[in-house]
DNA sequence: TCTGGGGTCCTAGGACCC
DNA sequence: TCTGGGGTCCTAGGACCC
């Protein structure tokens, strides 16, 4: 193992044996933060925040000066400046985030084709069938830590073992700017030592649970029997954190990832009674999450509404639909519903849609139009002409004879519904 | 001095079917 | 006759992650 001793940040130890080690999670150091710097390199040693303009937003990302005060990502801003009052604060800027995060990726896939991508900033590589063109997986990791810095200016750093999981928690531990290599048989040395709430799928609530049963350590973790992990956390959470805890992680590095849901939520500046106000915010996000159903190629099957009120208890409600859906008044029509059959109630503070249960619409999407205004505009003619009509009228067109206002209409009906696959 | 927005996965109860 | 159990779908809530 590197930095056993914490002394060195990189694995400069000949003598480790790394090829067991050939999974590696790469992730940027305090990404949003480093990017903003690179723009603002007079503010590398002030801390530095990056955040919404809101007074109930959090914090996006700090730079390590800041984090030495103690701001973590996703505490309030307010409360982080109380932490650091004389942090600098910045907008997030999401555009310049993604170009950045596209370069780094490609770097990645010029390793491996084996990358999974982790959100924005982070990577799993499998290496195992890159190290006798590459090098041993430090050695990569070496190189791909010199890459992104020359090409990027952006530092990140690199855990290496035999598990998804374990490599995860190096990197962790090799922040920022490091790498650390955990090779197979080290495993349980590295686990074990560790706080129990540094296990990757423990959080605060499982963490103070185990605590407070003198579950302090991976290793104490590992010792606990089963069936009493299981009466504490559930049985599939037991399961899992158990076989972690004692080096078991059948996960691999899978390419694809599948999208399940698409949703979006907002939180209001200052809690909303006016229910006008709180419909136009829920079809304006019906809108967008149509909007990114027919870009990615999708229809759902469910639509859950979610509030969370003023005292911050937050309800979701959801409604199968006969019929899956990439339409936002048809997903409006839904969460509308379902929020006016809900009654009276106390102000919002936040409220989300989103779409569950995605099938692919199958075969190519339509190509009719390019740009999402006019699959607005065309929906709002299927809908108004249903309305008119009724769905009836929504024939294909191949039975409805030549061109037409109504043959037009009902060729958008038709060309819908073969996107779909179901025609 | 309160608590973002994007997600995934799990649990649990009830309906319903065999 | 008063009672089983498995499987799946639906819904609501919660833990967790980035």
């Amino acid at each position: 193992m590197g930095r056993q001793d914490g002394s060195n940040r990189d694995v400069s130890d000949s003598s480790v044996d790394d090829s067991t080690a050939t999974i590696l999670h790469i992730d940027l150091d305090a990404f949003f933060a480093s990017v903003e710097l690179l723009d603002r390199p007079e503010l590398v040693h002030r801390p530095v925040i990056v955040a919404g303009n809101s007074a109930r937003s959090v914090v996006t990302a700090a730079n390590y000066p800041a984090r030495k005060f103690g701001v973590r990502s996703a505490i309030p801003l307010s409360q982080a400046l109380r932490l650091c009052p004389h942090a600098v604060v910045l907008e997030p800027h999401r555009e310049k985030y993604l170009q950045y995060s596209l370069e780094v990726m490609a770097i990645f896939d010029d390793v491996t084709p084996l990358v999974e991508r982790i959100g924005i900033d982070e990577a799993f590589l499998d290496v195992s069938g890159a190290r006798s063109l590459l090098g041993s997986p430090a050695e990569i990791a070496r190189m791909i830590r010199a890459r992104v810095f020359t090409e990027t200016r952006l530092t990140c750093s690199v855990g290496a073992a035999a598990y998804k999981f374990v490599a995860k928690m190096a990197s962790g531990r090799a922040k920022p700017d490091g790498v650390l290599v955990v090779p197979a048989e080290n495993t349980l040395a590295f686990l074990h030592p560790l706080p129990v709430s540094q296990l990757w799928g423990v959080g605060a609530t499982t963490g103070e649970a185990l605590v407070s049963r003198g579950v302090r350590t991976i290793g104490d973790l590992a010792a606990l029997p089963l069936a009493t992990l299981q009466k504490i956390v559930g049985e599939a959470s037991g399961a899992k954190l158990s076989a972690l805890a004692h080096g078991i992680d059948p996960r691999v590095v899978t390419v694809i990832n599948d999208e399940k849901s698409v949703g979006h939520e907002v939180t209001f500046e200052v809690d909303i009674t006016d229910a006008d106000v709180l419909r136009r915010e829920l079809l304006r996000q019906a809108d967008a999450v149509a909007v990114r159903l027919r870009r990615g190629g999708f229809v759902g099957r469910t639509v859950v509404l979610k509030l969370r009120y003023s005292n911050f208890t937050t309800i979701t409600r959801s409604r199968t639909l006969s019929e899956p859906t990439d339409l936002g008044r048809r997903i409006f029509e839904e969460v509308r519903s379902i929020y006016d059959t809900l009654g009276a109630h106390d102000r919002v503070r936040l409220i989300g849609v989103r779409v569950e249960h995605l099938e692919p619409t199958g075969g190519q999407r339509l190509s009719l139009w390019d740009d999402d205004d006019h699959w607005r505009e065309a929906e709002r003619t299927i809908d108004g002409v249903a309305e008119k009509f009724g769905r009836a009228f929504l024939r294909p067109a191949s039975l409805l004879g030549p061109s037409t206002n109504r043959v037009q209409r009902g060729e958008v009906g038709d060309a819908r519904r073969r996107a779909r696959g179901d025609g």
